[in-house]
DNA sequence: ACCTGAACACCGTTCAAGT
DNA sequence: ACCTGAACACCGTTCAAGT
């Protein structure tokens, strides 16, 4: 089960991103090793170096084709309701693979989408007629915010449905009220009007 | 340096928490370890989970102590300072104490603390005239914006003076854009303004 | 009651060597 | 050029046993 020994094709980069991408969509990111996925493509754990810097890397790249397959809002949306997607999309990958939350607090993410994302939004806000700058403010706090909420609802999700600690409950209760669809939708809601408001237009 | 063959007095919980804040505070509460934190204590690492859950009981309570120090902000002053001062001490906690960042995204923070900050913003909007239920909105849009901050600040910190990769310097300066003092007043600003102006009034 | 000793079940990554 | 084999340097945590 060595491909070294049996001469076949080559290991490539795209070969190892197919393969991680399989775990995410079949929703076994949490756990995947370097160690599991050399043994699913037949090599060492450390034929994987030569194509990948490590395994944030792949996990990167995972995450950065996820929100490539979410895809952009249309361009045409009015700016709020394209920042509104913006965020609601990233909230969905992270809350249907958790482990990219922690990358988000690893490393900056400048990854293609990563960026296309921001030249999104920041084309939709200067045609709204937002200076550059302040498009570039407002979404980096869109962005900020949404990110805040995948870290709580992160938190909630690996909570699992908890074993509340007797005379915690209402605690518990009252902290959950933090990440409800409800309550995303309203601190985007209101981070965005402030923002939008707030700014100087051209 | 057994303090069990030594008939030394029991190891406690407090000595244990003791330890982890002497880590915190000489700043090495990053590489803390368990099996350090037991040898330190003259004392086997199982010896630890007599006392702690796990490793994450011990840095949550780290993390509600430094919080603690930090304090809150003064009962009188004007509801947007009293969250933005939350906000504020928040992120200095994380920023100086990065491994404290990860805890928010494995399990929801609910320690004493926590607990009081929740109920100080509380008190202070619901004083300022907003409902309770507006209050609790108000303080966990406040609380999400702050979270995703301290997020991208350590990510940006774990990456430390990074080897620009060729031709993503300029992305790597725009993005860095997203984690100023600046951008983290604006943010914070517009959120709360967006909040407090939304939201319907007694 | 409190602690020890040894093992379990792993990690990601380095290095030098093989073909 | 591409991959292997073995080791490094650890982790947190379980379990049964010791005093």
């Amino acid at each position: 089960v060595s491909r070294f020994k049996t001469n076949a094709a080559p290991l490539t980069r795209a070969e190892i991103l197919d393969a991680a991408m399989r775990h995410a969509r079949s929703g076994t990111l949490e756990q995947l090793s370097l160690r599991a996925l050399a043994d699913e493509l037949d090599v060492t754990p450390m034929a994987l170096y030569r194509h990948v810097r490590d395994k944030d890397d792949i996990l990167e790249s995972v995450a950065d084709a996820l929100l490539g397959e979410a895809g952009l809002p249309e361009p045409d949306e009015p700016a709020p309701a394209y920042l509104v997607a913006l965020a609601v999309s990233l909230r969905q990958v992270v809350r249907d693979h958790p482990s990219i939350m922690a990358l988000y607090t690893r490393r900056p993410q400048v990854r293609a989408m990563a960026v296309a994302r921001l030249d999104g939004a920041r084309q939709v806000l200067v045609r709204a007629g937002y200076t550059v700058d302040d498009a570039q403010r407002i979404y980096a706090a869109v962005h900020t915010y949404t990110l805040g909420f995948c870290a709580l609802e992160t938190a909630r999700q690996a909570a699992g449905t908890p074993p509340p600690t007797a005379g915690q409950e209402d605690t518990d209760a009252l902290i959950a009220g933090f990440v409800t669809e409800e309550q995303f939708r309203y601190g985007l809601g209101a981070l965005i009007a402030g923002a939008t408001e707030g700014s100087a237009r051209a």
